[in-house]
DNA sequence: GAACAGATGGTTTTT
DNA sequence: CCATCTGTTC
């Protein structure tokens, strides 16, 4: 006897979650199809989560396929954590409970017993590259050494841009400014890297190589030997090095397997599942197929083409649309495909509101997977409050407007809406209700980029945007906000306190950061910066005896009596020993996130630095000790100040519960709050062609451009829309990713000039379609006009 | 409907 | 900084 779903699984589920309700029967078969190909086309809120894990307890438990046979990979590293958190948690659960379910018995309840959860595989497809690559290697080969985005970048900058003053070169220069979109404003030596880099992807992403594009007539012929060298001399470098970075690491494991040598891997799986499949690109999917090649593996797949996002990262949506027959092409098997489409997140009136938005455009429909049902509500659905509007005439309105409109909202009694009712958040006696709510912009960023200089003169503060109002507005109202992503790194007030303290105590009086040679490799922002860390960081020392203590222990770089300074010594050091006299490094989650990036940024520099990371002192050879610490300089703290070295993610684990969230739609996919507060306009007062892009796109932007440069060089075909329908299609997507992560109440809010039922600036969250023609569910927004 | 003065605003996402 | 948008005036 096998164990079922029905006698034994979802019986186990009831004991386990007690009071939870069972999975409705529209999953049922997306978890036990035995098929060999599922595709899973999952809206919404339809429990995409829920049906991939329990698919793969369903296929171990009761298709008794072993746990280490089975491969689950997802998008992001926080998604990869969360399923894997969800596995193990329902696995051990549903484990424990067939164990005590007493008519199981002989073999079926050796295998219950034997199984180890822990054993599948999950992670991003990146992670899990690495790994084998890593662990099935030839005996004599050397390992590759993965490398990340600072490492990559610099190599790409001092092998690739500098040789032969290629960035110079007008015809070069011209064409990656047309390529970024934009004019001279701001094209400085980071966009100009940033720009190759991403081309260097696309060709990985996209299987094709710098050779393919000698032959591609969208590079200039001006441009072409400069941009071919660049590359060949940037793959030359961490060739001659053993080096991959992220797109290569990828190219290798699809390579290996092409040749066979990673058989021994390949061949141990029986199931694949693949969740956010809508964000694949072509190198990712030959991968899969490859692997299903190799051996009988099954195959899930699990997206929503609505929700493709990463564009830019090279993912190509029509792979998860076309999946059915692409894997026939490649496979000859045969994919059933499985519709999820009630969701249970959001209340009736945002499923709706959500479902005309996406299907308001006519131009869109024929880019959605083919016969795709509309998302609807369970039998048992939550109308809910309509969908409320905050418009005012200008910024200071508008932020003053939300922030009292945040501040009712998460108080006990609650805002009063125009019918009359009251509105409040179920934990509203406490201030966690600030952490049931959250603001979706399409940036977080606090401040507008400083604009130049006139005339020589001091440079102009940079203006607030509306995150930054938004927060000084709470800040009178005694709410605070959590927006780490707010401001650049080097503007943080403890990152600023921690690097100037660093600074001070590595280079006392800047000598160091001084000298000709370093002001050539310290950029611009961290010449700015570097002076006022250190002016803030000569405050805290006057404030903390101990702390200036240590500080200038390490400028003497004198050892207390009957101690010797040590000739080298790691900069790790200093840091923790800095860390001690600055508790929010520990006990902030924001905090901890930032000494993150210093510990990862000091650990990047370390690979590439002579001296490791560390400092030396040396009185009979000054110039190493002064080598040593401009090495910390330039590649530890200058990085941070010039925002390259970036926050990490995952390090953010959770969103406080008493502060109010921002953050941008696309850090908020995969989540879901009570509230949310989608910015459609705060930003948009005129017309302006300059960010007609975010609202509604005269053309292509680079990834669409690339897209075009690259895809007839590649395996796939040329893109079929244009840019600009392209442009559109993303922007839509976005939009409805924001409203759909709403379960209870949606807020959309902006400037009087994109009101939906007024505006006079074209804009497509506010029902605006790609003709021109604006549509409205308009007529169920409720403007609260307080 | 042209010509002018004053305002406006600058891409964003990740392994 | 500087191209382009908006509103006003002739």
């Amino acid at each position: 006897m096998t164990l079922t779903y029905d006698k034994h699984l979802l019986p186990a589920y009831d004991r386990a979650f007690s009071g939870r309700p069972r999975p409705d029967p529209e999953k049922r078969p997306a978890i036990t199809c035995a098929d060999d190909a599922l595709f899973v086309v999952a809206g919404p809120g339809s429990g995409k989560t829920t049906v991939l894990t329990l698919r793969i307890l369903h296929q171990i438990f009761c298709g008794q396929v072993p746990p280490n046979a089975i491969l689950a990979t997802t998008f992001t590293v926080k998604a990869a954590a969360e399923l894997r958190s969800r596995l193990l948690g329902w696995g051990f659960s549903l484990q424990k409970e067939l164990l005590a379910d007493s008519s199981i018995k002989g073999v079926d309840r050796q295998w219950i017993e034997s199984v180890d959860i822990n054993q599948v595989t999950t992670g991003t497809l990146d992670s899990i590259c690495q790994q084998v690559l890593a662990e099935h290697r030839a005996p004599a080969e050397q390992p590759p050494v993965l490398i990340d985005q600072f490492l990559a970048s610099t190599v790409l900058v001092r092998k690739g841009l500098f040789p032969g003053d290629r960035y110079k070169d007008p015809d070069f220069d011209a064409w990656l400014m047309r390529l970024n979109g934009g004019g001279a404003w701001g094209w400085n030596l980071g966009r100009r890297r940033t720009v190759l880099s991403t081309i260097w992807d696309r060709l990985q992403q996209d299987l094709t190589d710098v050779n393919a594009l000698a032959t591609s007539t969208a590079v200039t012929s001006g441009a072409k030997p400069h941009l071919l060298g660049a590359l060949r001399d940037y793959q030359a470098e961490l060739a001659a090095n053993h080096w991959l970075d992220f797109g290569m690491l990828e190219r290798r494991v699809l390579e290996d397997l092409q040749a066979g040598t990673l058989d021994g891997w390949a061949k141990r799986f029986r199931s694949i599942l693949v969740d956010e499949y809508q964000d694949t690109n072509l190198l990712q999917e030959q991968i899969y197929f490859e692997l299903l090649k190799h051996g009988g593996a099954g195959v899930t797949v699990v997206g929503d083409d609505d929700q493709s996002l990463y564009r830019f990262r090279g993912a190509v949506v029509e792979l998860f649309s076309d999946f059915p027959t692409r894997l026939k092409g490649a496979t000859k098997r045969k994919a059933t495909t499985v519709f999820l489409t009630t969701n249970y997140r959001s209340t009736d009136q945002i499923i709706t509101f959500s479902d005309q938005f996406i299907r308001r455009d006519a131009a869109f429909q024929s880019v959605r997977v083919a016969g795709k049902p509309r998302i609807v509500s369970p039998k048992n659905k939550k109308l809910g409050l309509p969908v409320l509007g905050i418009f005012r005439e200008d910024l200071d309105q508008l932020s003053e407007a939300v922030a009292t409109f945040i501040e009712g909202v998460a108080s006990p009694k609650g805002f009063q809406l125009p019918d009359g009712n009251w509105l409040r958040l179920a934990d509203a006696k406490h201030r966690g209700a600030l952490g049931d709510m959250c603001v979706l912009c399409s940036s977080p960023a606090e401040f507008k980029r400083a604009a130049p200089a006139r005339n020589g003169g001091p440079l102009p503060a940079p203006e607030a945007r509306f995150p930054g109002r938004l927060r000084e507005a709470l800040t009178d109202r005694n709410i605070s906000v959590f927006n780490p992503r707010g401001a650049p790194l080097g503007e943080v007030t403890c990152v600023r306190q921690l690097g100037g303290l660093l600074l001070e105590a590595l280079d006392d009086r800047g000598m160091v950061q001084a000298t000709d040679s370093t002001q050539k490799r310290i950029g611009p922002d961290a010449q700015r910066l570097f002076p006022e860390w250190r002016n803030e960081a000569r405050v805290k020392q006057r404030s903390d005896k101990d702390l200036n203590n240590l500080i200038c222990t390490w400028q003497s770089r004198t050892a207390p009596a009957g101690f010797r300074w040590p000739t080298s010594v790691t900069a790790l050091e200093l840091l923790y020993g800095i860390i001690h006299f600055l508790p929010e490094f520990h006990d902030d989650p924001e905090g901890q996130a930032y000494l993150e990036v210093f510990t990862r940024q000091l650990a990047a520099m370390s690979a590439i630095s002579g001296f490791e990371g560390r400092v030396v002192t040396n009185p009979a050879k000054p110039e190493l000790a002064e080598k040593s610490v401009r090495d910390l300089l330039c590649d530890w703290l200058a990085p941070i100040a010039s925002d390259t070295a970036e926050l990490d993610e995952a390090m953010i684990g959770s969103f406080p519960r008493d502060r109010l969230s921002i953050l941008s739609i696309h850090q908020s996919k995969g989540l879901e709050f009570p509230m949310v507060l989608v910015d459609i306009g705060a930003d948009f007062k005129t017309n302006h062609h300059k960010h007609a892009f975010k609202r509604y796109p005269k053309d292509g932007a680079m990834s669409h451009t690339l897209e075009d440069m690259i895809r007839p060089l590649s395996g796939l075909m040329t893109p079929s829309r244009s840019a600009r329908d392209r442009a559109f299609d993303d922007l839509e997507r976005l939009y409805y990713v924001a409203f759909t992560r709403a379960q209870e109440v949606l807020v959309l809010f902006g400037l009087n000039k994109i009101r939906p039922d007024g505006a006079s600036i074209p804009n497509i969250a506010a029902g605006y379609d790609r003709t021109g023609t604006k549509h409205g569910p308009r007529w169920f927004i409720t403007y609260l006009d307080f």
